[in-house]
DNA sequence: CGCGTTCGCTGCCGATTCTGCAGCGATCAT
DNA sequence: ATGATCGCTGCAGAATCGGCAGCGAACGCG
């Protein structure tokens, strides 16, 4: 029996398109095209197809938080009391709308979540675990870590021109 | 002495305009602008001068990890032996530019930094601690959790339709 | 209180870019 | 060998973007 090598979801070319996306997301197609030597409608065709598939999710706006008066980001674990799914799943749904939350990441261990937080100081740094988090009777005990500065990493895709 | 209220680096309507960017990033300055009230003109130099002095320092794209081929996720803490500027910062630079790495925090306390990364299987994420963690001589100790799931949150500004 | 200056907003125009359509060639299965 | 399917290509209309000069209001100064 051969092997099913059925049609990969993301082909070597979806993932140059990828890859050139990731670098820089304002890229025109023209120029995407022109980067890859293909025809634009081609390039608009793929990279269409790549959001209908979910490949591509969308793009997030990348803001100067100390600039909008929000210069103190921190990391706050969330360690739960119980784990009963429905307590989860709305505490879970509770922190993604509070104001200020940049992040929120449900991990396995001992901890349940990391909060990735950015507010105006030290104060609000306070009041926010006390009126968000440990409000909800199902948080038993937070720790918040003063980030100093956080940077992006190059992601999943190789650099471009490496194989190219 | 009056207070010094002098120009704020952004005023309301640029709250506003960051506020609807945030909320879709790939708004087009006309529909901007009809949402505003404003003349496109206004919109685009708006925009414009919010890039210029760095308010909105550009997008990222929101890719499906697992779809590329990592679908495993894990945040990594990382201790370090001792804390020299020099080599802290040469860590530093060495994590954001490793493949796989989506971003990297440096924190406040016992620990040092947090790596937020994507591979391909426990084997991929096992290897790229050895390799690309512990390898660094600087580095004591790591602590890796497994990421069931992560959201975005709202951001530091509130919701555009709120204060109308 | 009057005047000059500066700043932000507006509308318009040329240039660039994006979207949809039909044809062509290659690849694959029969 | 042949028919069919799929992806790539180029073109053309439509929408959008970027720059320029004028207008009005707010501010500071004499």
């Amino acid at each position: 029996m051969k092997k099913r090598e059925q049609r990969p979801l993301v082909d070597e070319l979806d993932r140059r398109i990828v890859a050139l996306l990731a670098e820089d997301p304002e890229l025109t197609n023209k120029a995407l095209a022109r980067r890859l030597g293909l025809a634009e409608s081609t390039c608009a065709y793929r990279v269409r197809a790549l959001r209908e598939r979910g490949v591509v999710e969308g793009t997030t706006l990348r803001l100067d938080l100390a600039a909008l008066g929000h210069p103190l980001q921190a990391l706050i674990k969330v360690r739960l009391e119980r784990h009963n799914a429905e307590h989860v799943n709305r505490l879970y749904a509770s922190l993604v709308r509070t104001p200020g939350v940049i992040q929120v990441f449900h991990v396995a261990g001992a901890d349940d979540f990391y909060l990735h937080v950015a507010v105006a100081d030290a104060e609000a740094l306070r009041d926010f675990v006390l009126q968000h988090v440990t409000v909800h009777r199902v948080v038993r005990q937070t720790e918040t870590h003063l980030i100093f500065e956080r940077r992006e990493g190059i992601g999943v895709l190789p650099a471009p021109g490496t194989t190219g």
